[in-house]
DNA sequence: TGTACATCAGTGAACGCGCGTTCACTGATGTAC
DNA sequence: TGTACATCAGTGAACGCGCGTTCACTGATGTAC
């Protein structure tokens, strides 16, 4: 269906660039159509910024629940996070950090599934930490906030000061190794 | 002088809604002129988002350097840094947190900027830390990354899911007292 | 099976608005003589 | 000290562009009879 084809379009630009950076003809585009039909599928580029949103976050809920059930290596997954492949590559990235910086402006709906998709991604997270039920949650908390901030970080800094960019997600990889390690013993 | 008080105004105006969303009309307005005497003071908005970069981080910066003499309370620092009051206050917050996204596209000068200003902080937390030179500016790092990214997160969720945002914000705070606490034995 | 009609995704020109930027002008300040 | 002039920050109207949005139209598809 030619409305999901422009969701999924958006949803990448989105993430690669920002929602105030792409326009509707450049998404309609790229999706293999003139703008002029944008409205027969959308109410507004608000309403596409939502369903976006939710979209964006459907692979990265199931990698996580993945996760939760033991179906994927934590520590693999994180270290892909962290790495310098997902740094530079936030179109096909995770959410979680490419789109937070335009969560905090955008409309209510888009905020709204922001935040149930970090939310779940806690819970999945939340399965594979030890402790009382409280401290499993504010271990996922913790991890993801880590990956988010210095995926960010080193985004941030990147054009700027390479070194310190690669500094950053190698730093993030190290404590996690740490705590892995810690966890062995 | 007038240009200082332009480039304030805009500063913090950057920190609370983001660069693309404010226009030099209002800050003109804000800074007490009209729009059109902006092209005397600076060459172009570019221009003038990268002397507000440098600018919002002056006090950021300063603020490490006391942390990082013993003339600040580290762990109060942080504390602020993770309170609701910062979360709900990005123009008179830290730049570190509320540039990071306009950080990633804006221009070249404001991104040196931004870089330049990570740094030091960087460099000013190493000197609170233990253990070798790598281990200490590892520590840094991580510690800076991941009160970013809890505040970044807190504010992405904060309109939609408040319980989550104080959740975040609670779950960084006790990591880094019990961090404190592993310290003091 | 063939014809008439409704539906609706898609087209492309056009509109209106807000923004960054330009420009002719004003008026205050400082310097030359 | 007083006059003439240069300088320059500030004013407000105007411009041009890109964007979201609208609209009259096209053409393919499916249904009624």
């Amino acid at each position: 269906m030619n409305r999901r084809q422009i969701i999924a379009t958006a949803a990448q630009s989105f993430q690669e660039r920002g929602v105030d950076a792409v326009c509707l003809n450049e998404i309609m585009k790229m999706a293999g159509f003139t703008h002029g039909g944008f409205y027969n599928h959308f109410a507004s580029k608000d309403d596409l910024v939502a369903e976006a949103f939710a979209q964006a976050f459907a692979p990265a809920v199931k990698d996580a629940a993945e996760i939760s059930k033991c179906d994927k290596d934590f520590t693999r997954a994180i270290e892909g996070y962290l790495s310098t492949e997902h740094r530079d590559d936030p179109a096909h990235g995770c959410p979680t950090a490419s789109l937070l910086c335009d969560a905090v402006r955008q409309n209510k709906a888009a905020r709204k599934a922001y935040a149930t998709g970090i939310e779940s991604i806690i819970e999945s997270f939340a399965g594979r930490m030890t402790g009382s039920k409280k401290e499993k949650r504010q271990a996922a908390i913790n991890i993801l906030a880590s990956m988010i901030g210095a995926v960010l970080l080193s985004r941030g800094v990147g054009d700027a000061d390479e070194k310190l960019s690669r500094e950053i997600l190698a730093a993030a990889r190290s404590k996690i190794c740490i705590k892995k390690a810690a966890k062995k013993t």
